[in-house]
DNA sequence: CCGCCAGTTTGATTTCGGTCAAGGATCGGA
DNA sequence: TCCGATCCTTGACCGAAATCAAACTGGCGG
């Protein structure tokens, strides 16, 4: 019924006010959904990650647009018919309630800190999130947060995601790795020194 | 099997970070949803009117506090209850995944309003939602937004939901009332003047 | 290997909104 | 009606982050 494809990273799968013609289910790779004001400013309101849902069942429209930040290959369903065979299959549908039950907390959480963080404070947030985000839970029992990643995003995508500029997110970077906190191996690359002066910064 | 219940103004229904011991519907009445950070800074994180259902069902912590901004009345649940008969009626499951998918709509919009908008557009962008929100819609077909209404909100209040000082918004209500935008004929009431004028500056 | 170009960093300056500090209005209760 | 408490407004000043501008870095194609 679903069918499999794949979005190259900067390609969009879904776009802001269309018709919500579709929904997915990620397999791989990391998106990000975006809204965006008609001059042009971009605020990042939710990234999606392998085994995450995106789409708008239900609804008309999909208030937000959704592009590939890397590679990514995603199983994609017509909006109608996920819609007829949700309502068949209640446990679907259950499913379907947690997640989004769960999106909505990390939603609120989010907005506690667009609303009312410190840039150094959205910077550690950001980092310590993305720790446990992208901590590599594959094979075995988890191992808590990673102490070394590699971010999907630019610093561009990271100032849209905090509420920042670009500038702003570079210099916060330059003091962390200034103060000895992380390491930078690579534009994308960071490292985690010292976990506690992180927590102590992100409030 | 819900037992009904008051609630006054200012009173706490549900505590933030508390095991989610119950769930509720609101029936009249205005609630608030907030979280705080532990030095007591404070974001409001949603807005709970009559027909919202509020709480956490399937988890075990609510992620934010509940408090009554006008005396309300509640139809409440205890949480283990509601999940229970949730999983045997599709139904009830059914509708609550559509309010809270819009309900994750609606907060990504104000993600937006959070991350990027300034503080002339804050102001705009609230008035002009609170005269959705409060149309009167009572018996007959709604008659569109409401020209004059009385805020459920302190300017404080005002002030947490839209991540801005009370100073700030004191400062962009006076210059409203001063550009002939609105009237302010008490503490909380809110007269639209010119809503084109509104529409304009919430960007 | 070189040069180009997007992305990033760094610096100088400005500005918006926050902070601090008084006053003023409004409402409820005695 | 007067008092007091709370909420709101206003003003002066400050500072964090935005803006404007310029250099730097590192990949990539030629």
């Amino acid at each position: 019924m679903g069918r499999r494809r794949t979005v190259s990273a900067g390609e969009p799968l879904i776009w802001e006010d269309d018709d919500s013609l579709l929904v997915a289910n990620v397999i791989e790779g990391v998106l990000k959904l975006t809204t965006s004001t008609a001059d042009g400013r971009e605020q990042i309101v939710g990234v999606a990650y392998p085994s995450d849902f995106i789409g708008r069942p239900f609804g008309q429209t999909s208030a937000a647009s959704v592009v590939a930040l890397t590679d990514a290959r995603v199983c994609v369903f017509a909006r109608n018919d996920f819609d007829r065979f949700a309502r068949e299959h209640p446990e679907l549908e259950h499913k379907l309630l947690e997640r989004t039950l769960a999106e909505l907390d990390r939603t609120r959480a989010w907005m506690m800190l667009l609303g009312r963080k410190s840039a150094p404070e959205k910077i550690a947030t950001f980092l310590l999130d993305m720790s446990e985000r992208l901590a590599d839970n594959g094979c075995m029992a988890h191992i808590g947060p990673a102490r070394q990643f590699t971010l999907p995003f630019s610093r561009q995508q990271v100032a849209d995601l905090l509420g920042l500029t670009i500038e702003t997110v570079s210099r916060q970077f330059t003091k962390l790795k200034a103060d000895g906190v992380v390491a930078l191996p690579g534009r994308r690359d960071v490292e985690i020194l010292d976990r506690g002066a992180l927590e102590m910064l992100a409030g």
